[in-house]
Order: structure tokens, then sequence, then C-alpha cells
RNA sequence: GCGCAGGUGACAGAGCGGUCAAUUGUACCACGCUGUAAACGUGGCGGCCUACGGCCUACGGGGGUUCGAAUCCCUCCCUGCGCA
């Protein structure tokens, strides 16, 4: 198993490309929108819905999976390409490195929230982590054994990767933090070295792993961090702690971020922006030299009523307007969900009104669908040489 | 006709002398979601106003008791169950 990636086409007046990621006969096109599949499978999708939205790669979590599986159920599994009965995407694995974060210093700054899933309050503004240089000590109430703590650490997450069996799997790394000073932020990024390279040092498969770049908002940080983890023999890098414009960020904070990594990362070696993006970040994405983009929000937003169209976001579960609207959810859209089935705005507004769960996979299905065609049209801006055109066709509408 | 139980905001359903414009859920409205503790979360939800405060109208109708009533009493109307 190995992965190979050629660029076949670039961009004139960007660092944008075109290429081929290949792990033995599983191929992606890139750009390329990554379905995240955290539990080891796409929320309220089937299995066979899966090629009819044009993923062709699918992101699944290190720590979820434990947490859910624990050590035993581990052992047993069959590994992700049987588990989401899908064997002919590209299937990456996220460390667990996230979840320092999301468990941490995202909750230290959070408004308070409450769990219905297990009915628990989580206070905000308590760290659920303790971070130390060996590796990361999680207090999980819900995960599946009962001890007190649970710890990883880049050892762990490299045995829980292989037991996982993805094509890509990620180093272990602590994500900077807008939450955290300059200072924080070095610490950390010094820390997410080492892991990377303990992770590269413990890994014992053929799987191909991506480094992560980390040094949050700061230049010197970023650069230094690229240089790092780009010297690293990886097979492919990962940028972290990016957050566009959450946590108070902006978009033009990301597009620096990545113009200061991207130009020190191996050229031909393929590049992740994690956890990015809406339509506005892709481009952004692209235009600095990014490959492949995972994120929550076509099949989050999905489950939560709205529908990406070139239009914008319409919040058609939500908006009782669309309860008279009989129109197609996106016009000439060749989706499953509006071509196939041909659900109109109302009836899918229906559907989430009744909380009929035939609603969040019809809209994960336009979703997704809607995302990866994002990124054909992108691939053929490229080649064209026209990627304004295709920016306009997705943006102009929405006036960003 | 008699007996019993009830009539509370769009609906369901708490409150049972003051701290009640009234708990809670649903519905509804607004907003949010970026390597998923999220098919979820936050806020609003009688009207009016020179709005971190005030005024009015409100707990089936009417009338009482009381400094004060959604809460107690009388009466009328209505609903459910039981007996005729």
């Amino acid at each position: 198993m190995a992965l190979s990636f050629e660029i076949t086409a670039r961009d004139s007046k960007s660092r944008a490309r075109v290429g081929r990621l290949a792990i033995d006969d599983r191929v992606a096109e890139t750009p390329a929108y990554v379905a995240v599949a955290t539990n080891g499978y796409i929320r309220t999708v089937e299995p066979e819905d899966i090629p009819r939205t044009k993923t062709q790669i699918a992101i699944a979590n290190t720590y979820h999976l434990w947490r859910e599986l624990g050590d035993e159920g581990l052992e047993s599994y069959p590994g992700l390409h049987a588990g989401m009965e899908w064997n002919d995407g590209i299937i990456m694995t996220d460390s667990g490195g996230f979840q320092v974060f999301s468990f941490g210093a995202s909750r230290e700054h959070a408004v308070g929230k409450i769990s219905s899933e297990t009915g628990r309050e989580f206070r905000s503004g308590e760290s659920m982590v303790r971070v130390t240089e060996a590796g990361v000590y999680f207090r999980d109430p819900t995960f599946a054994g009962a001890d007190e703590e649970q710890y990883l650490d880049a050892e762990l997450s490299m045995r829980i990767q292989e037991q996982l069996g993805a094509d890509i799997i990620f180093a272990f790394d602590e994500p900077s933090s807008p939450h955290h000073d300059k200072a924080y932020t070095r610490t950390a990024m010094e820390r997410t070295h080492r892991w990377a390279e303990r992770s590269l040092e413990a890994k014992t498969s053929e799987q191909a792993l991506y480094g992560i770049v980390q040094g949050g908002a700061y230049e010197d940080l970023r650069k230094e961090s690229a240089r790092y983890i780009g010297n690293l023999p990886c097979a492919g890098f990962g940028i972290g702690g990016a957050f566009s414009n959450s946590f108070g960020d902006t978009h033009e904070r990301t597009a620096d971020e990545l113009l200061w990594t991207i130009p020190l990362l191996p050229e031909n070696k393929p590049r992740h922006l994690l956890g990015i993006g809406r339509v506005e970040d892709i481009f952004v994405g692209v235009e600095a030299g990014i490959d492949t983009f995972d994120c929550v929000i076509p099949t989050r937003e999905a489950r939560h009523g709205a529908l990406w169209t070139k239009e914008g976001r319409l919040d058609i579960g939500g908006k009782g307007k669309y309860a008279d609207d009989g129109g197609p959810i996106a016009e000439g859209c060749e989706c499953p969900t509006c071509a196939d089935e041909q659900v109109s705005r109302r009836e899918l507004h229906d559907l989430f009104r009744s909380k009929d769960l035939r609603a969040g996979r019809l809209a994960t299905i336009h979703n997704l669908y809607f995302f990866n065609e994002l990124m054909e049209r992108i691939r053929e801006g490229i080649r064209e040489d026209n990627l304004a055109a295709v920016r306009r066709a997705y943006l102009e509408r929405t006036g960003r």
C-alpha cells in the first residue's frame, strides 16, 4: 500500500493545482472534499448512498472510535473499509489530536450547553483534558470504559489508527487554540513536532502518515512549523489549528496562515486543510495550494436543516416559508435527492418538521453532492485556467 | 336530572392567597453550527410604551371575601366519567 500523488494541472494565477491522489487502486481527484465519518460512518447516510454523492474520501476519528469500541472492540474491528461498506474510496483517520482541543481549550471559553444524548450538563470553562509531554489525559464521562481518565498519546494513536485500517492516518498533535497566547502556542507547536516524530517512529503499518503543521496565527511559528514538519518523511501534510471565521478569526487570517505555510511544504506531496470549510474557505484554500479539505459543515448542517446551494445556505428545515415552496432545493441540481427523488423544498421542510429521519439523509446527500460538485467545478476551473469563473458562479449570488 | 372530576397563554400541562405576565414540554419565530460529546444548541414567544424600567389586559362568565385571588366563597355556562 503506497500513496502516490501526481499533479496534473496548475492555475496560472494562484498556487491552485489539480492532482491525482492514489492509494493502490483507490483514487481521488484533487482538490477534493473529504466527508466526515467520525464514528466510522457518515451520519444518516447508507453505504450505498456514498458513491452517489460523488464522495471520494472520508475521514473517521481515532478518539471517537476508540471511545465507542474500547480496546477489545478495536481488536475485532474489521477495518473502516469493511465497517463503512465502502471499498472504493480513500479513508483517512484523524489522530484524536483535535479532541485535545475540542475537549480542552475550546471548552474554556465556550458557552455552556447540555448534551441531550447523555442528559448530562457540561459546564463551560472547564477543560476535560490534561496535556503532558508524554500524552493527553481525557476526563470523558461518555467513554466506553469506566475509568476516570483515558490516556492517549502518539504511540497509542498510531496503534489505534492501524487497527482502524484507514489508507491515510494523521500524526497525533495538539492543535493551537485562538484562546492561547503566543508562548503557549509555541509550546503546543513544539510538542506537536515531537509527537509527529514519535508518530512516525511508532507506525508499523504501510499506511500513509500525514504530519500536521501548527503554529496558530503567528507567522514565525507557522513558518517554523511548516519547515519542521515539511522536512519529516511524511506521505502528506495536514494544516491544523485553522478556524477561519470561527472563534473570532477571519477568512483573511486563514489565507495568511496558508500562504505562510504552504510554500515551505514539499511541492509534490498532498496537503490537507483540517476542519475547513465553507464555500468561501474552499476557494481560499484551493488558491493557496490545498489539495483536500474535511469539514463537518455539509453533514452537520444537513441534519440541522440547512441545505447548501449556489444561492447560499437555505434553512429549509427551519424556516416556515419553505412549507409553501414547492420548488426544487436547488435549481438544476443533479444530486440524488433533487434529480432522482425529486424532493421539493416543501417536502423536505415537512420531513424536518415532522422529525422524520429521512430528512437528514436527503439533506446530507444533497449537501455532500453540492460540495463534491463544487470541487469538480474547481478542478475544471483550474484545468481551464479560469478559476475566477467558478468562484463567480458559486459566490456571486451570496455576495461574498 | 343527580353524583364525581375538571375548565390556565397556539396545544399539552404545572401552580392552588402575595415573590405570577404565570414552571415545563410541544408548536412557532430568530440566530448559530468549520480535523462532530451537535438529526443539535442559544434566545424569544399577551399587548403597548419616551423599554436594565413602566403601564394595560389576562388563568371559562359574573359576583363576592381579602390590604392582596389563577389560587378561597357564591352563582351561571361548558367538558369528561358514573348513575338515572
